[in-house]
DNA sequence: CGACTTTGACCAGCGC
DNA sequence: GCGCTGGTCAAAGTCG
């Protein structure tokens, strides 16, 4: 288990963005979701929740602040098993600076209390795609799962995952695109209000940490959002129409592998300041990356 | 032995 | 009100 956190990271199990040089944003109606489209490349990622990173405590309890600010910290890697299917993500259980989300415990969640009559608070929720071939991705946070549902109209089952962090109370979902099942869909929940298990070894951060609970600006690369439309829930991962695009980009490539479009790399972008800019102040952005 | 996964059951929300 | 579906619980099983 030990080895789990120190293996290098694994670029299958980090997955791959889908991303583009051309976005927009848009709003999916149906439960406040955010959704960035674009048009090529790898990364994709939408916001399926009202924010990233709310600085504030209790934020993410229905509160939806404009602006995201949040601990910004060297992103993880983690750790794969062995038959390189089943990937858990390291994590840091330690909380060294829990500046953001600090004080106060995490919005409690009637996550384990099902008690009825209790409304279920719906956190931030966050969500991307990745062309992943496994399931789960390594984002530098552990998780354990903790339920799987056959998802309608999808013959890809949605694996269920909470931060094995105690305190912490973000929840993941991850499954598959019914359309184009290479590309993992994960959606987090909440934030975490703990740092990542340690700095990455090896150097490669999945994308997923950065957007996780701390956004990441120590991570060489930023990634580009495409489109995630969800008109309707029959398939929350409608990318049919990125998947040439991406397929033009994975040909040649046997498997997923971390990939990251970096700034410099991407001279289209909306600018640097685009999606990173709505999320993490510059201030914070440079004073962040400072300390890398 | 602890951490994690699997899996069936249960509960709540929502649409009809 | 009823049925469907998503989300969660928790016991049992697996793994290192």
């Amino acid at each position: 288990m030990e080895d789990k956190d120190r293996a290098p990271p694994d670029p299958a199990t980090a997955g791959e963005f889908i991303g583009n040089s051309s976005w927009s944003l848009g709003v999916d109606d149906s439960d406040g979701t955010h959704f960035f489209s674009g048009d090529r490349d790898r990364t994709m990622f939408g916001d399926i929740g009202w924010n990233l990173v709310p600085d504030q405590v209790g934020a993410s309890e229905g509160s939806l602040p404009p602006v995201q600010t949040g601990s910004i910290e060297p992103a993880p890697t983690s750790s794969y098993r062995s038959n390189n299917q089943s990937i858990s993500s390291s994590s840091s259980e330690d909380p060294p600076e829990k500046s953001t989300v600090s004080d106060e415990k995490p919005p409690e969640i009637p996550s384990k209390s099902k008690k009825k009559g209790q409304k279920r608070i719906r956190q931030p929720r966050f969500a991307f795609m990745t062309k992943s071939e496994v399931d789960h991705l390594e984002d530098g946070y552990r998780w354990r799962k903790y339920g799987q549902k056959a998802v309608k109209n999808s013959p890809f089952p949605r694996s269920y995952y909470r931060c094995t962090n105690s305190k912490c109370t973000v929840k993941k979902r991850v499954e598959r695109s019914c359309e184009d099942p290479t590309i993992v869909v994960t959606t987090y929940e909440g934030q975490h209000c703990h740092h990542t298990v340690g700095y990455p070894r090896g150097g490669i951060i999945s994308h997923e940490a950065s957007f996780t609970g701390h956004f990441s600006p120590t991570m060489p690369q930023f990634y580009y959002p495409i489109q995630i439309p969800t008109e309707s829930n029959t398939c929350t991962t409608p990318v049919s129409q990125h998947s040439q695009s991406l397929d033009d980009h994975e040909a040649g490539r046997s498997s997923s592998a971390t990939m990251a479009v970096s700034d410099a790399s991407l001279p289209q972008h909306p600018t640097d300041e685009g999606l990173l800019g709505d999320i993490v102040p510059r201030g914070m952005r440079s004073r962040d990356e400072r300390n890398i």
